[in-house]
DNA sequence: TGAAATGGTGCAAACGTTTGCAATCCTCCG
DNA sequence: CGGAGGATTGCAAACGTTTGCACCATTTCA
């Protein structure tokens, strides 16, 4: 159980520690003959390390904090599954909270990681808000916040133009002839506005009259697309296609409409934004705006890794192009 | 950007920093007045402690690591989920390993973890392999096995009874009037083949003719369970419901299924196992056997924290009920 | 041949805590 | 009033590394 330490090689190698170090982290201040004999002995003995007394001394964790609001939901688990990846192929490892069940208090969960001294934070705000509540330790660790966009406030971000998102998919339903499109769904945060404000301009461009039709949920869901979507359901149709702000209430719009007899694409076209897994499914085949999950996610640790290794100041904004992806909910209007 | 120690706080307060230690850590070894006037100046001063020398004394990290397959999978990031939360809940936090991208190096990945000091790790293993490969680790660190039925291995594990669940779904269909039922999916590693033995028992309970459909992918997914399901439409079929070991294979024969026009249930049930968010979807409404992941979770962590914090020796092999969800892809035979 | 440069190694401090032990201060009782 | 004993507090070691500096041995060059 008693784990073997530099000072054990030491003994075992007749050097003195410092030597041993030296071997193992490939510093040059040493002949080849010894770092071979010093490698082999310590394989041999089972030495791994500790990481914890290196840290200490170097003050560096090689850890980074990942924050999600429930790595449950598909989205952030492929956030998180790109992201470690990536990170441990620099040498970083993760370091995994989520922030809901503390609803609200992600700040609790950013001084946890500060106490234990990761380098880095990666996060995925759950709300505005957010920001406003770790906005005092932001000049105290890096951190780089993921998938919602922070418009102009200084501070990294990766995200994805939501604006052009919508914008695109209005443009693809505007091709197939719809012209009257309602969008579904949440307008609060920022990244729900900027999709929002992406509809407005389609509108605006292709002379369309803006129809909405808002959620008062916190959280987009199947559930509350659903229930949303039977109470619309429930009122005279005067829309041919709606653009759902994400692929959880695309679902539940889906759900409703089945119903209630509307079939999709036939008497409805329907298009969503997020493109989670879900969306590939048999039988859903939703047609969805994509986010580059996997650039997001690998373009966040290398903009974290930046300011962490190179202490690089200011901030990024870092902008992802979102595409439409077709696939079978939405039909050209004859 | 300099971070205030206990040293800091010490000299301020006009005591020793042991003292200082003393009052944050709860100790009763110091005087009430004392205790609150340092308690006030450390959050005045903003004094948030150093987890990293914290843990190098007091030879505990109180991190556990843990290792899926990936996480992007949605049951491993239910899993994690529920993992998570509880271990943070009792002071623990974690740090997450996907194994897939090293394929089979999953000793590389409990080795790094090692190294990082964490206290212990939950593991769901890749295939039946993982377990000789960090076998050599087992006596060095507690480890808590996950999901993966490990049979009669003397290493602590919680996993469902699968071989039950896959009777339970045999029961609902042979009371549905089912008596040609197949079996779909893979029989390689242990949990599935203990979810084939499950098939062959209510086999032989029922008076059935086994019937197999072997799949030869390492790793269930709905793009493998959709080819397969393709070429076995493509023959005459002599059944009249489908058992797939996983839901991910289900999904994929719903897929197949659609294409050729087999109605499910009208023309064929299917019935799935794990229970996946997807398969409450609408429209694909699975029905299936479920694996209590919350619990599963919840007693892997359970178990590992009692292992690391009363050093309970000896192993655990916690078996787990899972349920029947009845959804809409079965139907009763006339 | 001698001095300078170079390469290899060891010494010891430092990182920020926790904790056993010793020291001090009170309080209270005889 | 003296001392016992408990309550507080301080001292210093320890945890396992990394790394600046000093030191020594060897090589190189004039």
């Amino acid at each position: 159980m008693k784990s073997v330490t530099l000072k054990d090689v030491a003994k075992a190698a007749g050097v003195s520690y410092a030597t041993v170090s030296r071997a193992l982290s490939g510093s040059n201040q040493i002949s080849k003959a010894t770092r071979e004999r010093i490698v082999r002995l310590c394989s041999e003995m089972g030495y791994t390390g500790n990481y914890v007394a290196r840290s200490m001394v170097r003050k560096k964790t090689d850890l980074i904090g990942l924050v999600v609001p429930a790595i449950e939901n598909e989205f952030m688990s492929q956030l998180a599954y790109y992201a470690e990846i990536s990170a441990r192929a620099r040498g970083y490892n993760i370091m995994l909270c989520d922030s809901e069940p503390d609803l609200q208090q992600e700040e609790k969960v950013v001084q946890l990681l500060m106490g234990r001294m990761v380098d880095g934070i990666l996060i995925v705000p759950q709300s505005p808000v957010t920001y406003e509540k770790i906005q005092a330790f932001l000049d105290q660790i890096p951190v780089v916040f993921v998938s919602e966009n922070l418009r102009d406030q200084p501070q990294s971000y990766v995200a994805v133009d939501n604006n052009r998102g919508t914008y695109l998919g209005m443009e693809y339903l505007y091709e197939l002839g719809h012209r009257k499109i309602l969008y579904f769904g949440r307008r609060d945060s920022t990244t729900h506005q900027l999709r929002a404000e992406g509809y407005l301009q389609a509108c605006r461009k292709f002379g369309l009259e803006p129809r909405f039709c808002d959620s008062s949920f916190p959280r987009s869901s199947v559930e509350n697309g659903y229930h949303l979507a039977k109470e619309l359901f429930s009122r005279p149709a005067d829309y041919t296609a709606i653009f759902a702000s994400t692929d959880s209430n695309a679902l539940g719009i889906m759900q409703a409409a089945d119903e209630r007899g509307l079939r999709i694409p036939e008497d409805l076209s329907l298009i969503g934004f997020d493109d989670i897994p879900s969306a590939a499914l048999p039988r859903i085949e939703l047609t969805t705006i994509q986010q580059p999950k996997k650039a997001m996610a690998v373009q966040a640790v290398e903009m974290l890794l930046d300011k962490i290794e190179n202490g690089t100041q200011g901030y990024i904004h870092q902008i992802l192009l979102p595409s439409l992806v077709q696939r079978s909910t939405c039909r050209a209007l004859d």
